[in-house]
DNA sequence: TCAGAAACAGAATAGCTATTCTGATTAAGT
DNA sequence: ACTTAATCAGAATAGCTATTCTGTTTCTGA
């Protein structure tokens, strides 16, 4: 009886994450989501509750699109120490890119939002956490291997990639060149080497 | 002739940087600003310029704060690895101490206002080169005292470890433990030993 | 003492924001 | 074809924002 929706949630939520990540929450206005999916208001509020509400699933939608693009490659037996150095590469050249000004949804929502909204800072400490435990094993494996050194601590040394990346991205974000962040990461690995 | 101003700039500026700090450009508001320092509209606009100058000058203020608070030690003769250590260990201090939600107005500058800013960008590249140059002479100064491996670069380490105290800054505002933040440190230090 | 220039507190303005509301539109089931 | 309930585009609302304006107060120099 009733009329079907005009637009699909999934790729509406994932251009709604493209906005977000660049912009951040507070500068990125229901009106740029309006333009940027085509979506009247009724429908984002209608399927996905409030801006705030919005955010939430933006955010587990770009943890989980990032988790398969990325971070599932260091799960499979055989992860090597370049496998975590291909993760930074691209998330490097990501950051590069000139067509567009590329964010993080973790950083943003960390500086944002994570002191004053309890819940979201729940989340974002589960979704951390995932991206360090995916480094852990993936160096974990190349340690088996023999790329990382006998004495490193594989879950504080997944925790440091975690930071490192961040830092990565707010670098990036003012325009350091990628030599530059090419450079960091080069720094970073060498300290884990065997 | 004139009547006196009933307010200190440099201390009303050392509170809009606190603010600022940690809560960031955008959800920082003038009235936000006329309440903390006690100064009125017309005294901000009249000494400071618009919000954004006054941004501008308060994210100078905190580098300078920061540079003779930190990161001075590093450039004497003698620095050591101990001393880059200290430096993070009162970051990450700061970043656990519950009164208050510190922050890091570099990364509020490069989420919020970098991409969008040229002139502002250009000025935070200058600091952040700033930060990374003394974490770069100090490693030096390390390196001669046989703390650091001689085959560690130390420009690109010192740029590694700027971008890894971002990373804390993040963390911490994800309400990770102090542990977890030492762990990191510790990490990040070991893979630079001689 | 007094003139005057600058600083003050706070009202006024203009514009943007998230959210809700409204009347028109759509498409399915009967 | 008609009913019906949900969807739509966009107007309306309420509240916040940065900035400017206004009338008053204050202090300094003559």
């Amino acid at each position: 009886m009733n009329r079907a929706r005009a637009f699909d949630p999934s790729t509406a939520l994932g251009q709604v994450v493209d906005l977000f990540a660049s912009k951040g929450y507070s500068e990125t206005s229901m009106e740029d989501i309006v333009q940027a999916t085509g979506v009247s208001r009724y429908g984002l509020y209608g399927t996905f509750g409030n801006k705030r509400e919005l955010f939430e699933q933006a955010l587990e939608q770009y943890a989980e699109g990032m988790g398969k693009r990325s971070f599932l490659r260091l799960l499979e037996p055989g992860a090597s120490l370049d496998h975590i150095r291909s993760i930074f590469e691209e998330r490097v050249a990501d950051m590069c890119s000139p067509d567009q000004n590329k964010g993080c949804l973790f950083i943003h929502t960390a500086m944002e939002l994570a002191p004053q909204d309890e819940e979201l800072r729940g989340v974002l400490q589960r979704l951390m956490k995932r991206m360090s435990k995916a480094f852990s094993i993936g160096l974990d494996s190349a340690k088996g291997r023999g790329e990382v050194g006998k004495d490193v601590d594989v879950d504080a040394a997944g925790e440091m990639l975690t930071s490192t990346m961040f830092g990565l991205v707010v670098l990036g974000r003012t325009g350091f060149p990628k030599k530059t962040l090419d450079a960091i990461v080069d720094s970073m690995l060498n300290g884990l080497k065997a």
